[in-house]
DNA sequence: GTCTATATACCGATAGAC
DNA sequence: GTCTATCGGTATATAGAC
């Protein structure tokens, strides 16, 4: 990959998640590079292609540290762990951001190549944390690990979406804590 | 109030739920109703009182809401159950749309007025929480009902969220259903 | 790959007539 | 309270030179 694409694709996602799909402009990317924004079309003809490629990328890096945590870790629960640990980092890194929480948001206006996208992540997380809880000692029904796995999601996301809405980080530890104990208790049964 | 004007702030509310700040207009807002955009500018002088207006309607409705819903209804449960359907009917009767997860996500890019109100309203919603749940028969310690309350809602908001990022409202039933049971468990222990 | 220049369209907001 | 007209700015996207 181009190292000017790339460098693109950073600032746009950055902008992106700050501002949403109609609050980044390509001549906003090309002022942070130096270029104009006619060249930042060279590297991608639309806004809905950079888009795409930038979800892609995303999702691409996500499944890789999904992999490496499942290879490192044994435990399912050391899995959650980290896994939240992800979510957590991820979202103070990036100044009380989420790549999905936004490009949700906009879902009414996003290209539908990104929507697919986008449904696909939300799937892929819900059967990692699926595969994580399915061996509980306490032998969950199929519904029941779908259930549980969906509201596990559930929580860390409204907590992400709370904690920026009232731009209080707390709030996520806080919610944060509580899925931690229940999964933990899920596990030990 | 005048009916011009709560006429534009009821289009207004839809494109902005769908769109989000930067996705509605006025023109758009003046062609709906009949008029002309400077004809909406007499109303309301900017795109920021506007959304500030709209929301401040949308919180007494919800407040007047709740209360209603603490007079008709004796039982902490009912009023939890009561909670939940609210948040189900508003979601499904505007098209998977949520007025506090659009503002939510544009929170960069509001005026401060009304990242305020969009703070005062999480908060309002947990103090309600909260008070329902305290007097649980298992003596919550104060940080255990502010956990508690904060779970709740940001799984609701999840819920929300991954309902209208994955076009399915089933789940937001399945992750409903979840905070159900764990509400009445708490509540009966 | 980057540039200049431009087509085409939209936007929020205001001035002033009626 | 609504209109016409407009200012000054924004945007995405493209054509063609270098």
């Amino acid at each position: 990959m181009n190292k000017t694409a790339s460098r693109i694709m950073d600032i746009a996602e950055s902008l992106l998640r700050t501002k949403g799909f109609q609050g980044f402009a390509f001549r906003e990317i090309a002022n942070e590079i130096g270029i104009k924004s006619a060249s930042v079309h060279y590297h991608f003809a639309t806004k809905g292609e950079l888009v795409e490629a930038i979800l892609v990328r995303y999702i691409e890096n996500f499944e890789a540290a999904l992999l490496e945590a499942e290879q490192k870790l044994d435990s399912p629960s050391d899995r959650l762990e980290h896994y939240i640990k992800m979510y957590r980092t991820e979202f103070m890194d990036n100044k009380y951001t989420s790549l999905c929480i936004m490009l949700g948001a906009d879902i009414d206006i996003l290209p539908e190549p990104v929507v697919q996208q986008l449904s696909s992540f939300y799937r892929l997380n819900l059967e990692w944390i699926s595969s994580q809880i399915e061996h509980a000692p306490n032998n969950l029904t199929a519904n029941e690990i779908k259930q549980n796995s969906a509201h596990i999601q559930a929580s860390l996301n409204g907590a992400l979406m709370g904690a920026r809405s009232m731009e209080d980080a707390k709030y996520f530890d806080l919610v944060v804590d509580k899925v931690r104990q229940q999964y933990r208790l899920m596990l030990k049964a």
